[in-house]
DNA sequence: TGACAATATCCTTGTAGACGGATATGGTTC
DNA sequence: GAACCATATCCGTCTACAAGGATATTGTCA
């Protein structure tokens, strides 16, 4: 139940949310992609990860100056959850947009 | 989105989860069978079954001096969800614990 | 109509967390 | 080691909402 409401709560912003469906479909990203994804400030973004990596639901990597973020596959609740997160939330035109701005974004990191 | 966003807000707090719960479990309840589930007290649980009623995942339907509430079968998102919250959270101790003490309630409603 | 029962709302206090500009951190390169 | 880049954290401000006792509302019944 407690991680119920934690799951919950680490969903129930739109950054957050925006930030998780553009890892699954792109899989692992770095901040700056993000950022470039999204179009907010750098420290707005900066922080949701880390709720989003306190509350387990992603994890990062380092390579070099670059931190890849990627979903958490072994937080066993949000994967019983990704069929509905993808099945009612990936054709909304936020997450379109989103990934759309990504492709245009000529990142450096990779 | 936003509605992604309201809904997962509204899970995002036990208090609220467990009167779900019981509601998917139950059918129809009155307050006074809640308030003998949680064991909150009254103004605790009036002001959630309002939060629920406002967000639209619950409807009312008043019989003399009781309120009746039920999950709201037209919410579209939450019915996609549902299979996720039984599956997930019917076994849970609390869950259970709830049913119990309903079940030992001897309610005059009805 | 007055007493009462079920439920809703009010009121005060406390906490979580969102925002984004400014600053700090840590790694790279010359 | 100095300049620089990507990212994290700090800071002050603001809003949402949780808690539960006290009070209001609404319907019933004698």
């Amino acid at each position: 139940m407690k991680s119920h409401v934690q799951l919950f709560k680490t969903l129930a912003d739109e950054t957050r949310l925006r930030i998780l469906m553009l890892l699954y479909a792109e899989g692992e990203l770095c901040v700056c992609d993000i950022i470039a994804a999204l179009l907010l400030p750098q420290s707005t973004v900066s922080r949701h990860l880390a709720y989003l990596k306190k509350s387990a639901t992603v994890i990062d990597r380092r390579e070099g100056l670059w931190i890849y973020y990627s979903i958490n596959r072994s937080h066993l609740l949000l994967e019983e959850m990704e069929p509905f997160l993808r099945r009612t939330l990936q054709e909304s035109s936020v997450t379109t947009s989103d990934q759309k701005h990504l492709q245009h974004y000529d990142h450096n990191c990779a």
